[in-house]
DNA sequence: GGGCTTAAAGCAATGGATTTGCGTTAGTGA
DNA sequence: TCACTAACGCAAATCCATTGCTTTAAGCCC
């Protein structure tokens, strides 16, 4: 089902519907309806699933890199076409948690990349910290403004975290 | 037509269709269609209207209770039922920048409280730094997470803005 | 006031999506 | 194997969305 949405999506968003979802996935479209609701909370679950990162972050050999290169790549997921509409989606549909399983993604990966900083010796910032001093304005500027944050943003945003006490490099 | 949406919602959110809202506008649901499209852009127009402020931020005497009084009221209203269904109208819509228009009604409070902090002779903190440091994390919490931000959140949140260089009460 | 132009709205037909009742199928456990 | 349950399919009914054409209303000029 979930592959029937993806391609769709590729070739033509206005015809993601229903009826084409189901042809597609060799159903009818009444499973749809019954196991959804309705197209948007499919298209959520969808958006959810393409959420799910498939690799840990990239190990740049230090703490304050390894996050900027994640949150970077992040930023430029995020801010494709492909990674508004995702994020459109999920915005989307009433319900569910998908809001909550999106980001609880995201800080599964800070945690990671939090973990091994921690066996390297340095001193992550709390993922929490990096929540609301990053993700936010990054995700808040990419859902409410025309501009797309910059690397100069990112990395100021960071540094701001960073610099609080209880966090930074050993 | 907006008043017709705002009492349908009132009611039954279910029941929030073009050709309802036609009926109790007294317009034909064409109307509607030619004029915005779909529902959801409908929708979002409606939203958007209701962000508008109608009133300037309350005058506490000083900056930083200005910000944290206006700050507080936003974060209960963008948390609440009407506000959240608000929120999800505004991000569903593609295109029109409403987004946009809502953060810029945001934005035009803030710096209001900024120059009734100017007056008095205080340094009130860029608005940009506001939106990153506070606005956004409190949005994102509403929309990603399951818990309202606190008092002590938001708080937080502006001192922290407050604190840095280039801002703060003289 | 009358005529013309243009945009918006209304009407009605058509097409498509959604809902729902009922029957069928598939999976599970005893 | 049988009974139960959940999921699916089918088809009819309902509702929403689209579109071509006509009508209406507003604005401008003489």
């Amino acid at each position: 089902m979930h592959q029937a949405v993806n391609e769709l999506q590729a070739s033509d968003r206005d015809g993601v519907t229903v009826p084409a979802i189901a042809a597609r996935a060799g159903v009818t479209p009444s499973t749809i309806y019954r196991r959804w609701g309705d197209l948007a909370q499919l298209l959520a679950d969808v958006a959810v699933s393409r959420m799910q990162p498939d690799t840990p972050p990239a190990d740049t050999g230090a703490y304050r890199s390894d996050l900027l290169t994640w949150l970077e790549q992040y930023r430029d997921e995020m801010s494709s076409d492909p990674g508004r509409s995702l994020l459109r989606d999920i915005l989307s549909a009433q319900g569910r948690d998908n809001p909550g399983r999106c980001a609880s993604f995201c800080a599964q990966q800070l945690e990671a990349i939090a973990e091994r900083a921690s066996g390297r010796g340095e001193h992550p910032a709390p993922t929490d910290a990096l929540l609301d001093g990053v993700v936010a304005p990054l995700i808040y500027r990419i859902l409410f403004s025309a501009d797309t944050p910059s690397t100069d943003d990112v990395t100021r945003w960071v540094d701001a975290v960073l610099e609080r006490p209880g966090a930074g490099v050993a």
